[in-house]
DNA sequence: TAGTGGTCTAGACCACTCT
DNA sequence: GAGTGGTCTAGACCACTAG
């Protein structure tokens, strides 16, 4: 009965309305602003607040949109430049034009037995005692990272061997301890990876964010003379973070707003 | 009337599902096996085929399900380890425990006036004719990344002044005109960002996944005597890909499950 | 043709924030 | 209490893949 053109792989409603959500809050709205309300957006647009839906979480995925709940949907500012550089316990690594203010809290310090997993990975035997520090990273006050630094106690022999200290100022003494040690060692090397994960539970707690959260991880090995000497896991919100890894000195030139090229090609 | 516990934040079905399911799938199934599908799932567990999927939905992004239509949803394979390295046209850059048999397979290669918001990223004037190839990175015979490498006319002044290109070997040869000569340019320094971002249409179509699909987006600036000269923006299929960022030669331990180790915790 | 995942709907209720 | 986003349901239909 004539089906007219070959359907062209009909574009879902619910990108299409990402798309011309994405053009509208770039014409008419800026960083801050709350949108109208996602009843009223999906009756505007005749479609299911469900539909709707589907559209915010694609733009709110790509860090356009935050939403709040109890309060609306606003318009994100843009991601923040955050450098993952190399040194261990740095507090402050500031590149120009990258996030200032960069600091790390430190949450825990236990140390205990590897599990299998941790002890592949780190390369030792299973069962070695391994110091890990949990900190997160805090840029222009708001915490953008939690961190997991695992050394195995065999890299780090000169640490004081306290039994088992746990939270107060002796826990964040412990700490500064391994990160020191850490430090003297020389770290002459470093592996690093990214990519994409989901906050779980406590670790979401950490960042303030809800459990499911999208989040970069990056995975650090550091190696002195080619042996490995500790390793740190990292989640960064995806959200509102741009991670950079930049040769330090050489060049830092305009921060590039990926987004804004990616599309108007 | 005694409301028993303070409620404790109840936590959502859809992300207990999630959480079920994944040791379910890491205990009773193994890589490209077939889970059962969303039908019966939803029944089994007593949860509208909505809410099951939310939990399939984060999975996914973990990288740990991959659904097909028509097919079902399946196990997936380790993200493969990509480098995300200096080498400006070099085809292969391997690593070891890392992608072997990487490439790069030229799309498109044209010649065009820069638009503004090019023009602020390449720090050249509006309007400057830009080079830009087109490409897929191609791994294990898999295509993980589509990108975009932007050079000015000016930062590449011996290319032949070719009118306008368009198809066959004839593109392919100017494609390889320009990255030859940025590498002749000989590049010494370079400065990369990764972000989530979502492919859209064209870019999802090379990338053979839907719009929407979440990739990370590489940017890349190359500088030659801390100038810049190209501009390269990559997206990398989030699902199937880790970036690695090695200083390669010295370290490249044993490839990290950061999702394992995480878990595990 | 049967079975799969993908999209969409209309409606309900909950959790949170602000006034 | 009013308004917001977050969760969940039950059902429908579509697009794709396979035998």
């Amino acid at each position: 009965m004539g089906q007219g053109q070959p359907a062209a792989a009909p574009e879902p409603k619910y990108w299409h309305l990402r798309t011309v959500l994405l053009r509208t809050i770039e014409a008419e709205f800026s960083t801050g602003q709350v949108i109208p309300n996602e009843r009223e957006l999906s009756a505007r647009f005749g479609v299911a607040r469900a539909t709707l839906r589907q559209a915010l979480d694609q733009l709110e995925l790509e860090g356009r949109l935050v939403r709040r709940r109890g309060i609306g949907t606003l318009i994100a500012a843009p991601r923040v430049g955050i450098p993952v550089g190399s040194p261990v316990g740095g507090p402050a690594e500031n590149g120009p034009g990258s996030a200032g203010g960069s600091t790390w809290r430190t949450v825990d310090c236990v140390s205990a037995p590897a599990s299998a997993q941790l002890a592949l990975a780190l390369g030792i035997p299973a069962g070695e005692t391994v110091h890990t520090v949990r900190r997160l990273r805090v840029v222009q006050g708001r915490t953008m990272a939690a961190e997991s630094l695992h050394v195995p106690e065999s890299a780090v022999p000169h640490l004081p061997a306290v039994p088992r200290v746990v939270g107060g100022t002796a826990e964040q003494d412990r700490a500064k301890s391994v990160l020191r040690q850490l430090e003297r060692l020389g770290v002459d090397g470093e592996s690093r990876s990214v990519e994409l994960g989901v906050a779980e539970a406590e670790e979401a707690a950490l960042l303030e964010r809800p459990p499911g959260t999208p989040v970069l991880v990056v995975t650090i090995q550091y190696a002195v003379a080619g042996r490995l000497v500790a390793l740190a896991l990292s989640t960064y919100r995806a959200d509102t973070c741009k991670l950079t890894f930049g040769e330090m000195g050489k060049v830092e030139v305009t921060p590039v707003q990926a987004g804004a090229i990616r599309t108007a090609s």
